[in-house]
DNA sequence: TATGAATGAGCTTTCATTCAT
DNA sequence: AATGAATGAAAGCTCATTCAT
């Protein structure tokens, strides 16, 4: 029922979106100017304007969506007692590591976190943070689950640490690559969860050497 | 014997050198302008071009030096056959790590190294390039001696991927943090250590695994 | 008789000239914007463009009427011989003191007046310039008329002068108050009444003096 | 012994300032941007920063100097006591009359005092705004120095009040005059002096009058 | 009649870089 | 060797205005 008009101002909407994401991808938020999205989405710059309030709402617009399918995704694997812990954590992981690479501006949005950000205007990004934060905690409760009962809490938060280590460098090392998410998954899928598994086995064979040692 | 001349342009180049490094590890590469780093060097904006040809030649005279400092150090970890190959692995990470983590800049330099680079003025980061990959190398080799062999050549590229994830994760996590390096290292070098032996622990117990499995 | 698609017409262009009246009252003439006013009015930036040619136009449309009021006022005043010279010309000048200060757009518009103008589009501002011609003749009038004669054409105009310096003092001291045109008036009336008195009680006393002197 | 650089440095600074003063004068300091400016002095805007860290040192730079060479010849004038009190008024009010006149940027910063300015950013206008304040009680001391004694504050308001509407009106009437002030103050300076003639004797009339009244 | 879509020109400001000295 | 002067390109953003519907 929309008419021809509404049709076409979608379409613009979404050629920015895309160009945009594409953008930001490739080179970073902050390399990446609005009129570069523009030409990229083939219209004039001050049309960027009539659709996202400024650079950082387009931002916005193009994770808070994502961002929330992903946060659904996670929690039904979490629930989904058919599986292991240890594969709900694998799986949870995958699933976190390949958004990323699909949508590659998450990585500064979630390990690029500027102290300046906080300061002045956190209202628009306060959204972001909270889903940020509750990621996080998914993925970390989900590791706790696969780990025998660590009492020492720095050391729990240490495991923590390292297991978001190598999420990290994971998505770090291929943000930047030529390659869609799609040949990575395809190609790197395997050790993405070899990665996984090997840390949990470290963390588990640490945790006996510490409880021995005790 | 060097004239007072030469001795002057010396100090003056020093000078440069000093700041931007200050600057560049305070702020990082992009965030710091070159009328910013003259000031500091207490010469003129111009003066600079006379001794690197922009910004990015400036980074790499800066980073050639400690690099092969660096490299020096971590041949003489892994030639020091008083120490365990675990050690001697544990070692040249947390040295690596700790480098990074000193020139900030490294993180870019190391893990952001992009196609577009390379296509058009590759001779001077050539030499960057070199000491690079020796880096990797000389890392890679240390945590494979530290595992049994393993003859499915895939397998040790993947378990060398995952250990560079691990690096890249650490470094990344504080390279826009606002703490020094000697603060995070003290605060962390204990998680740092314990990161590489999760790794290589893990590593190992997958191995058994896929040994077994066979 | 107007149809109703007429009287809707009617409608919206009486509010664009509310709203925009409002707005430049406020805000003064450059610092509202065509979609502000739009917006205020209730209605899409571009249909104010179907009742006037530009922001100028607009400010043209809504002086002419109330300045038409204005000068039949004013005419009524001056007629009004119960009244003194001296109060006619007293409640002439406050009466366009006041209409100044509750149309501050008009202070631009009778002070303001520049070269610029005239030169290209003098059509649609023309019909303001007679308008503006004929209250200060009357203005001028009504205060030589409370003057004794005075032959020396040269002085009759310096006094002149100095009358609409007085009124062009008042009203653009005032201009940018953010008091509203009742609360000036309520609390400097009196002073802009005296004001009236000193300059002619001046007036005729420096021509006493230029009489003498003769 | 100003090397050429040096000079040709100071003929471009003088080059904006002239260029600005005038445009700032013709339009207004809003209305006038940055590149015009630079356009008028015949070098990019860019180098306009060089010299001025914005819009608003510019103005300043503009400002302090005159303003501050004004208040000594105000000060001289009203220490003279060679002159009668009415001279002295006359005197200093024509000086300041000229001054704007030359000045045309002052009309705006005499006359134009908005609220905005204080709010946020008093810092650079204060001395601006403590020099204002002061010249403006010069010319009110000397006004009440030529008056009979008034014991009515509020009456004494008024007449200062008065008396600064004829000089807004009179800066006002001719700040957009494209004559210079060269030759405003030649064709007009007798109807300036007897502007305040009439001001003052009117408001010596008037108390006479309120006197008599009592 | 009325409007959403779209644009070009413009704003202030910062930057890396070059030129003449 | 070293510098101040100067610039073009680019940034994010706003505005009045036009076009197609």
């Amino acid at each position: 029922m929309a008419s021809r008009q509404e049709m076409r101002s979608e379409e613009t909407k979404k050629a920015i979106l895309t160009a945009a994401a594409e953008l930001f991808s490739q080179k970073g938020f902050d390399a990446v100017s609005i009129r570069e999205i523009a030409k990229e989405a083939g219209c004039s710059h001050t049309t960027l304007y009539i659709y996202f309030k400024d650079k950082e709402a387009l931002l916005h617009e193009l994770s808070v969506g994502p961002l929330q399918a992903l946060q659904k995704q996670m929690e039904n694997v979490i629930a989904d007692s058919t599986l292991s812990q240890d594969d709900r954590l694998k799986k949870v992981s995958v699933l976190f590591i390949e958004f990323c690479l699909s949508h590659r501006t998450m990585y500064t949005l979630f390990f690029m976190v500027k102290a300046s950000r906080i300061d002045v205007e956190a209202e628009p990004a306060e959204e972001l943070q909270i889903l940020r934060t509750k990621l996080f905690d998914l993925m970390k409760s989900a590791l706790l689950q696969s780990l025998p009962e660590e009492k020492n809490e720095a050391r729990a938060l240490a495991f923590a640490r390292i297991y978001f280590y190598a999420l990290h460098g994971i998505i770090g090392t291929y943000t930047h690559s030529e390659e869609t998410s799609e040949q990575l998954m395809e190609r790197l899928a395997p050790t993405f969860e070899l990665s996984v598994e090997v840390v949990l086995e470290g963390c588990k064979q640490q945790m006996e050497k510490g409880a021995g040692r005790k």
